[in-house]
DNA sequence: TTCATGGCTTAAAACGTTTTAATTAAAACG
DNA sequence: CGTTTTAATTAAAACGTTTTAAGCCATGAA
């Protein structure tokens, strides 16, 4: 006996399938009794509609095709598990598709392989890798279904969801200021577009501030801790009388903290440190990192509100959104 | 002008639709010139198969559920990772489903959605939260595609991929006791299955050892940082004399190791501590920690090649899988 | 009695593929 | 040059739904 269809629940309840059809939506009226009838059948047969038939017939698929990174820092996770919530929320089912490191297939075939599924639309969560020169979107035209952008360069005339980046990185600096810092050093991640940002507020913060901000109180890392020792290691030897720290993720920040320790250098008393993401290592390492609070689940839901927006409107753009930060003042500033 | 589709391209290559799916698939010959032509036909008109067509007409679609865990541990975010490293590699597309904190969606309504997109297969990697009887899967008959289990009790009769929690919890106790460690605590986690595990095997080693292991020696704590300092509380007020802890994952240990040290214990010269998960962060808190490695992106990978031989081979069952751990020796231990 | 009205129901077409069975075209053979 | 074999192609059926247009059957009005 192989798995029922409407077919069968029609002939069991003795009813043609378009009326099974019209019971299970409400699209049409159907009488109190074969309504009982077909339920009745329904149950006992234990049908299931086939999502893929109705997909076909009415062309879209209730599914949401989202691109994402591999889920090896929290970030990623925390984005990727706010579109799920946010998703099911809308009656969505999520088709996954990861960038890994070896990444041996390319951007367009993960986007075609998308466009083939027919999914209603996508969601790109895959932050600064995503070259606009690497990927013609035009050349999809109309097989592109709607498209968000999360953690991505607002300035792209695509529809993007991000945080406030300036806002961040200015609440940061100022509560550094505000305690009396002087030499303000940074740390900064590799040369992508929201690192790149968050260097030219602390450069003009500072200058306005008539504080010392010339190269030299930069030093480049990755996003890792040990990237944060070599680079504070760095610091430390050009301006040995350094008495703040901007870094630019809390890995970095937690590095800096475990050679600032070797080294002697107080924190926060004689030198005072501020990451950003809020990972949760943050709040117990010692002394607790003072941090900036991303809104990454916020970041998934508010992605997959846009996309639906972009769905039913079939208007071409939405506004970009721009989630406000929090600063989290903990022990290290 | 609508999205191309088989039709089209036939229309435009002079040729019936059946040709042009022969040509894309190789299942039966198509002279060299014709298949130039279709193929030229297709990039001129963007055309790409309609994956749903394709599912519905032959009864599978090249696509696995995957049921997990919300991703805010580093466990479930790495299986994660690697489920879709080694499903992109099998040429399988994944159709996420996520259990939430608040969970709105039931395990059968979790099912019924999978089973509706005709998915080829299931994933189950909710660690411990799957209740067997919660769920009753005969109900689903042949319906139900063939699944594999991810990081539960391999006893149940279901086809199970884990880690080898028995070797784990050895390998620790004995590095425990070869370092001459006499009173050996524990901080156990919530009453799952594979806490439990550990627990027993932590009371079998002592016992054979002719060391002490009752009651007072066991803390029951949460996953969190903070139910580890609790728990450790507890254990220094009932033996203020212990000299090692055995924890039950990473973060009671790290919430172990602040306590220690506020209470002026030194680790690891007064006391050894163990924990258990190698999150990345156990390896820059100080003293960096000893710890059970799991091999969470290969248990994704495992899962699904198992997968993959039940979907080829249409047997029922697959021997479970029980991969091997390591213990990663750093200063804690 | 006839006719429209309105509420349910149904048969058939459509969605975009693959596959089967039948047909044609091409090649090989005597 | 006719016949057989083989290779390439096609028309049509199938997959499981939804939807459209047509049909049926009471009911109430003229």
């Amino acid at each position: 006996m192989s798995i029922a269809n409407i077919k069968d629940v029609a002939r069991h309840a003795n009813v043609s399938p378009g009326t099974v059809s019209n019971a299970l939506s409400g699209k049409r009226p159907v009488s109190p009794k074969t309504q009982q009838r077909i339920l009745d059948s329904i149950s006992t047969l234990g049908y299931h509609p086939d999502t893929l038939a109705q997909s076909l017939v009415n062309g879209h698929s209730r599914t949401l095709g989202v691109v994402t990174n591999h889920l090896d820092d929290y970030g990623t996770s925390r984005v990727l598990t706010g579109i799920d919530q946010q998703a099911a929320q809308n009656g969505y089912s999520i088709l996954l598709t990861m960038v890994h490191r070896n990444n041996q297939i390319t951007n367009n075939q993960m986007l075609t392989q998308l466009i083939s599924h027919r999914v209603a639309g996508i969601i790109w969560a895959v932050p600064e890798l995503w070259n606009t020169d690497e990927v013609n979107l035009a050349q999809y035209g109309d097989r592109l279904p709607p498209t968000v952008f999360v953690l991505m360069n607002p300035n792209t005339g695509l529809s993007v969801v991000n945080y406030n980046i300036v806002d961040g990185t200015t609440q940061a600096m100022q509560h550094l200021i505000r305690q009396g810092r002087k030499r303000i050093a940074h740390i900064a991640g590799p040369a992508t577009w929201d690192s790149q940002q968050r260097t030219l507020i602390w450069h003009n913060i500072l200058s306005e501030a008539s504080l010392p901000c010339d190269e030299s109180y930069v030093a480049v890392s990755d996003w890792s801790v040990p990237g944060g020792e070599k680079a504070m290691h760095d610091l430390l030897n050009q301006h040995p009388d350094l008495d703040a720290v901007l870094a630019c993720n809390d890995h970095n920040a937690i590095g800096a903290l475990k050679v600032l320790r070797a080294a002697n250098r107080n924190v926060p008393s004689e030198v005072s440190i501020v990451g950003y993401d809020n990972v949760p290592e943050s709040g117990y390492v010692s002394p607790a990192l003072t941090t900036i609070s991303l809104p990454f689940a916020e970041l998934g839901h508010a992605a997959v509100r846009q996309l639906c927006q972009l769905i039913d409107s079939t208007a071409q753009t939405q506004p970009n959104i721009l989630l406000p930060v929090e600063l989290v003042v903990r022990e290290s500033a």
